[in-house]
DNA sequence: AACCTGACTTCGG
DNA sequence: TCCGAAGCCAGGT
């Protein structure tokens, strides 16, 4: 079956639903990877936009948006809040409130 | 096959 | 609390 960890990760990303947030270890975790966070960012840069990937979604450990200003800040600041995340001006969103909390299935 | 790199994370000063 | 260094791992060169 398809359970390489770049699938896994792909599917975790899908999973994230609308308005939540995930961080780029969580879902490293998620695949099986605890400390795979940098394919994680490897996997949104190839695959993103091929395979429809929530990459705006993802976002550091410490609630920042992991981009800088002027090199996509400012598309992902925009689309998480047309689903409602508030983002600070700083970059910073409450993963107390947004965090995407997946149930184990 | 070795080496480099990255939208990360963690630990120590 | 802030900053830098080291650890991590898979894909590209």
């Amino acid at each position: 079956m398809t359970s390489d960890f770049t699938t896994l990760v792909k599917r975790a990303l899908k999973r994230i639903p609308k308005g939540k947030v995930a961080t780029y270890g969580q879902i490293a975790e998620l695949a099986g990877s605890p400390r795979g966070a940098r394919q994680v960012v490897r996997i949104l840069h190839s695959s993103s936009e091929r395979d429809n990937l929530p990459w705006h979604r993802v976002i550091n450990s410490q609630g920042h948006i992991a981009l800088k200003r002027g090199q996509g800040f400012e598309l992902q600041q925009a689309l998480l809040e047309s689903e409602d995340v508030f983002v600070e001006a700083s970059g910073h969103i409450d993963l107390k409130r947004y965090q995407w909390r997946p149930r184990a299935r």
